[in-house]
Formats: C-alpha cells, structure tokens, sequence
DNA sequence: TGTACCATTTTGTGG
DNA sequence: AAATGGTACA
C-alpha cells in the first residue's frame, strides 16, 4: 500500500508526508519535483485525507498538468476525472464559467486571443487622444495587461500607476476596453484571473465556499506565480477557522518570467504569509551528468539574488562526457553542424525524440528548420509558429465561435469577408454604425439592414445567403452535432473552396490544416469547451510518440528533460537579449542567466552548446561576439572547439563565403549544401530544381509521392498517402 | 471596393 | 527576408 513512498529518497518523502500545514519546497532542477507533486497528490488520496475533488492542484502550463494527471492516475490506479488540477487559467476559466453573471457575463463567454485583444484596442483607440506612433496598440495592451497581473481593475488603480499623461489615457482605454468586452460577452486571460479574484473579494460566500472545499492545494512552479495568481492563492488558502494545508514547490534559479509580472519575492513572501511553514529542500539531482550540473552550476553561482542551493549528482557516472561548446561562422554552419552531429548520435544509438534544440527566440528555428527538411531528418517545432495561431484555422475558429455566439463581433469582423463577399471598409463601417446606433450585435445589425434594403447589390446577396448558412449551422448543431454542422458550414460558406481554387504552395498545407482541427474537435463534447480548449492550450505537440527532433523556445523547455540537447546562438546581445539588459539591467541579466541555467539543466547526458560569429538579423547580415555565459563555463567541464576555418577569419563583406566552404568531414551532407546555397545566391536567378517528371521525391509534411507535373519551381505531385498537392521543389528532395 | 505598389517594421520570452 | 500598413488608382 505504502510502495510508493519507498521509491522517494529521504527529502522527497518528507515532502510528501507532510501533508498538514504550509510547506514551501524548494527543488532545484532535476530532483524529482513533479514526482513529489503527484506522489504528494495520491498519497493524500490514498490515505483517505481527502476525496480527489477536495485537492487544489495549480500549474503553470498545460503541459504541466497534464503530465501531472497521468502520473497520478498511474500511481492510483485508477482514471482521474472531474479534479481541479490545471493551470491557473484554467482552473479560473472553469471558476469563471460557474460564477460568470456575478460580473456580467454568462458562462458561454469567449476568451479572447491576442489578436482579438489588438483588433478590439484599435477600434477604441482613435476616439483618445493618443498618439500611435510613440503608444503602439502593442504597448497599451502590454499596459491593461501589467495592471492586470497586478490584480488593478480600471476602478482601483493606485496613483502610482498613473503618473505619465500616456498612462491616464490609457486608464480610460483600459476602462472602455472592458466595457466593450463584457458587450461581446468575452474576456481576455487576465481577466480569467482577475474576474475570479473580484469575484472572491466581493463575494465572501463564494470564496468561502472554495475555502472550505478545498482542503489541500498544490501549487507547482511557484517562482514563476504573478501578484495577482499569488493573491488569489493567499484569499483561497487563508481560511479564518484553520491553518491552510498548502505546499508549493519551486525554485528560484529557474524564475524566467518576470517579464509576464512573476515575482520572486513570493517564494520568499512565503514564510512572513505562514509562519509556520516548513521549508523542504531537494537538492540530489536525478537527471544529469556530473559535468552538466558541474556547468550548470558555475554558470548560476554568478547570480547574486539567490536563495542558495548546491545540486549533487545523485547518479552514477555512466557516461561523462565534458560539455561541447563549439564556435561557428555563421548561423548556417550551426545548423549543418548540429544537424551532422544529430545523425552521427542517432547512428550510435540515440533517438531523434531525444534530442532537442533550444533557443532564446522563436526566430532562431529557421535556419535549422531549412537543414532539417532539406536533409529529410524528423523535426517538430513546439510553440513557435503556433497551430491555432495560423490563418485558415483563426478562420475556422472564427466560423465555429459566430455561430457558438452571435454577438461575437470580431469573429463576424474576421470572416465576413473571407471569402470575398464584397464586404469592404464602406460596408463594414455601416455596420458598425448601426450597431451602436441601435446598441446591438453586428449580426442582428446585418440582419436589420438586409430587412430594411439598406445593403444592395452582391453584398445583398452574399450576406443574405451567409445569415441563412449560419442559421442553417446553427440549428444543425442540435440534429447532428456541431462537427458536422461546422463541417458543413465551412464547405456550403465557400470558404473550403476558396482554398481548393488557390494556386499558392501553401494552400494544400492549409486545407490539411483544417482537416486537422477537425480531428482535434472530435475530443469535445460541445462547442463551448471545443473553443475554450484552443484558447487556453497553446501547445499542439504529443511529446511522447514520434521520433522526431523536438525544436523550441528554452522558456518552453521549463519542466522538460532530453538525453541530447543543443543550445544555438550563444551570442551577446541575442543570449543574454541586449533588450533584456537595457530594459532591466542587472535583474534583467540574472534572469537571462537563469534561462541558461534551465537550458544546460534540461540535459540528461550529452550537451553542445554553440555561438556563431555572423547571424542574420531582420536578413541583415551581423557579427557578433560569444556570450557572456560562455566565458563563465571553464574547461574543467567544458571542451571548447572552433569549427571556423582560417580562411573565413577575417571579415566579409558580401555573402561568398558559401563557395569556399567546404569540409571533408561531412562531404556527402556538401553536396546537398551546395545546391543549396546556389538557390540562396542573390546574383543568380532561382535555378529550379532538375526534378523531372515521373520521379519519385519525398516531401517534408506529406511524405513519397510521384511528380505529375513542372511549371517553373512548382511542382504537382501525387503523394501515396494523401492527394495531389502543388508544392515548390525546394521543400522535396529527389529520391533515386 | 479591390489591388498594386511603396514605406515601414519585425523577431522577446506565453496563457 | 518577409510581413504589415497606408495610399493611389482602376
């Protein structure tokens, strides 16, 4: 019954057995942390402390959460449904859903995205005197949403906020702003917060009930918690009758966030709050070698602001080897190295899918991905150019939440035109109009007009037609399910085929896309929680599965471990970002410092970390000096290597260097190379391919499949497992 | 109303 | 280099 615990080491399985009380565990990387998290969660459950609905468990990501769901359901034996364990959005999300009349909304109410946010800022703005130019929609956004990680409504914003004449404008924008959003019956993710946080102060019956329901909390990454996720965790674990049973796990070196509000200072808020806490350190490191924690530590002892914390190596040096830090030409010569040594490890034994590259911007993954397709090794980038953020799924999104919502006014905005209706800015303007005039939702104004002649003409027509293909969607939901009604909508509405008449390489991809998200729909039993899940879930990735190279951001990397990982663009100025240090200083510096400390961390036994002494930035060529960081590594855990020849070590000052590139080392990967670099030659006209017709080639996305046709670098091909696509033959290599 | 063309900006991290 | 935004013109 009690095997469980016999798997913990000594400190792990005091912070599981201290379940009464406050406990602050601080866990510094690799030490077991999500072990003892959900170990904590069933043995509570176990023991018969409390039923799985009386257990608070907080995330930051989803990620997080749902790893922590199988790992308790494997550890009890049994599925876990209905519990509250997600990220704090979430859980405020499903809180807010409950409670929403108690601020004016009801509980079908949309969240919006960024993209919505900055639509929805751009149609308030111009009626304040603000000037674009030096406050960009951006910045003013960037402002709500700072107040909001701070717990401030537009009412009770202290003076100090609003010392600037920009920042008294923008009061009034932030003021508006709700107003409109609680019109459209829609709010943003701090408004998942700060709407439950309201909710709890002037509602004490409310927040007494969760009080008393939920006897134990969780609270997973807590150095990254915000003021505002930080109040709402104090009003839930503050009960006057008792003494809270809260445990937070996390840990100060790996605090990234600062820049979204989180707030270091609450790890050590911690003892003042609850005074009788108990304070639980992990120290004994499960997951590197003794050289990356020996790196990863001298690196971080170069932080002053820190609680003081010394990993030890709790395994056995299986294999050591020093960490790799190389230096390069240029970012193309990263990326063919990295890509080299990726196949040399997976020829010894190693696997793509435990392989990652992990970089300071999403930017970075370019050059990597032009190597990866061209050498046709497996890739998956997580994050980065997100799946829902993608045009024709925004698009269909955007169809599924008109119809989940008539007065959902930017999703009309975004489709009425799409495909072309002939609704131009006129149109839309009379729209608008009318709206406000009569204090209804576009949709209703559309109707009105088209009942009372107002619109002429194609618009007449289109629109009318659009109005009864909603209507028809709608009532379809009820007989067929809103899949099929969606389905339909989308293939009747035109907008399928407007994809299927584009001649553009992409479009293929995009109809694939769509076909996609139709597939992630079948999970779901409605629309409302449909929409709500690709709001909220911004990863579209199954980790596990596939043997692919994982490729993403190192603040998407939190909480994650690879045996093999690469970390590129060790520059000044990219890594630490010269942003970064002009915007924070010194705090900014540290913090960059810690995202190095989380990448080297992420590494269980092979690590390469790499600068390049030429990058393109905005496809301006620049040069660049080695980071810092790598200066703080010494050679007692680190081999340094260059792989810049003598002859590129001096200034170019046009792009040539490609020609005299050349390696006996890698020479089958130099052929390829060069094909390459004599597409990208700016003086040449792009040579197409020698692809003939009939041959065989292989496609990144869609796989084998036989050339039917060539018309300049477009190519019709008929893939084996899916349809003909257009595809440019950059992206396909010939097979023989 | 739609499109072509020019100037300007973008890429810093996320729910 | 590519995406976005604004303006002129059909």
């Amino acid at each position: 019954m009690t095997e469980y615990l016999n798997q913990l080491n000594q400190t792990q399985r005091e912070a599981v057995e201290t379940t009464e009380g406050p406990v602050l565990v601080l866990a510094g990387a690799g030490t077991g942390k999500t072990r003892v998290l959900t170990t904590r969660f069933a043995h509570i459950l176990l023991t018969g402390k409390a039923y799985s609905n009386q257990i608070l468990a907080v995330t930051f990501t989803n990620k997080a959460s749902k790893e922590m769901s199988e790992r308790i359901a494997h550890l009890i034996q049994q599925p876990v449904d209905g519990l509250w364990l997600g990220s704090f959005h979430k859980i405020c999300a499903k809180m807010l859903r409950i409670n929403a009349h108690l601020v004016g909304l009801t509980s079908n109410f949309t969240i919006l995205d960024t993209d919505d946010q900055i639509r929805l800022l751009k149609q308030i703005i111009p009626s304040y005197p603000i000037d674009l130019k030096t406050t960009p929609p951006q910045l003013i956004l960037g402002t709500i949403q700072s107040w909001k990680d701070k717990g401030y409504s537009f009412g009770n914003l202290p003076a100090s906020e609003k010392n600037t004449p920009e920042t008294i404008i923008i009061q009034e924008i932030y003021h508006t702003y709700q107003v409109r959003l609680q019109q459209l019956n829609a709010c943003d993710f701090g408004d998942l917060m700060l709407h439950v946080f309201n909710i709890f102060n002037q509602y004490p019956e409310v927040l007494q009930k969760y009080q008393r329901y939920f006897r134990y909390i969780l609270v997973d990454e807590y150095q990254d918690t915000n003021i505002i996720q930080y109040l709402w965790l104090r009003l839930l674990a503050q009960r006057s009758d008792d003494i809270p049973n809260i445990c937070c796990v996390g840990d100060d070196d790996q605090s990234i966030y600062s820049w979204r509000g989180a707030e270091i200072a609450n790890i050590l808020r911690f003892e003042k709050d609850f005074p009788t806490a108990k304070i639980i350190r992990l120290e004994a490191n499960y997951r590197s070698t003794q050289n990356i924690l020996g790196a990863a530590s001298e690196l971080i002892n170069h932080n002053s602001q820190r609680l003081g914390k010394t990993l030890q190596a709790a395994n056995k040096p299986v294999q050591n080897e020093k960490v790799h830090i190389a230096s390069v030409w240029d970012s193309h010569e990263e990326a063919r190295l990295i890509c080299d040594q990726m196949i040399a490890l997976q020829k010894d034994r190693h696997r793509y899918g435990d392989m990652a590259i992990l970089m300071r911007t999403g930017s970075q993954t370019r050059p990597f991905e032009e190597r990866m397709i061209m050498l046709g090794l497996p890739y998956k980038i997580i994050g980065g150019l997100r799946f829902y953020e993608r045009a024709e799924i925004r698009d269909a999104i955007a169809y599924m939440r008109i119809v989940a919502q008539p007065n959902d006014n930017l999703a009309l905005e975004r489709i009425i035109n799409i495909p072309r209706r002939g609704v131009g800015s006129v149109a839309l303007q009379k729209i608008h109009m009318k709206a406000r005039e009569l204090d209804i939702p576009m949709l209703q104004a559309v109707d009105y007009l088209l009942i009372n002649n107002q619109l002429k003409g194609k618009i007449y027509t289109e629109l009318t037609l659009l109005m009864n293909q909603l209507d028809q969607a709608r009532k379809k939901i009820e007989t067929e399910g809103y899949v099929s009604a969606i389905d339909d909508l989308l293939n009747n509405c035109g907008y399928i085929d407007m994809w299927k008449q584009d001649k553009s390489p992409e479009a293929a991809g995009r109809l694939e896309n769509i076909k996609e998200l139709f597939q992630a729909t079948a999970e779901f039993p409605n629309l409302v929680e449909f929409l709500e899940h690709i709001s909220l879930i911004m990863d579209n990735d199954d980790l596990s599965g596939d043997d692919k190279v994982n490729l993403m951001t190192l603040h998407a990397a939190k909480g994650l471990e690879f045996n093999i990982v690469f970390l590129p663009g060790w520059e000044e100025g990219l890594f630490p970002s010269q942003r970064t240090m002009d915007e924070s200083g010194i705090n900014g510096l540290e913090e960059e410092r810690r995202l190095a400390y989380v990448g080297i961390t992420r590494a269980k036994q092979i690590l390469f970390i790499s600068h390049a002494a030429n990058r393109q930035i905005y496809g301006q060529w620049q040069s660049s000096i080695p980071s810092r960081f790598v200066e703080e590594l010494s050679d007692k855990y680190t081999k340094k290597t260059s792989h810049i020849k003598q002859s590129q070590n001096r200034p170019q000052k046009n792009n040539d260097y490609y020609d005299r590139y050349s390696s006996p080392k890698f020479s089958t990967e130099i052929t390829q190379g060069a094909t390459y670099s004599q597409a990208k030659r700016p003086y040449s006209p792009p040579k197409t391919k020698n692809i003939p017709v009939g041959s065989r080639v292989f496609h990144q996305k869609f796989g084998h499949g036989t050339v039917l046709s060539i018309e300049n670098n477009k190519l019709e091909v008929c893939f084996d497992k899916s349809d003909i696509k257009h595809v440019i033959d950059s992206f396909v290599t010939l097979e023989s």
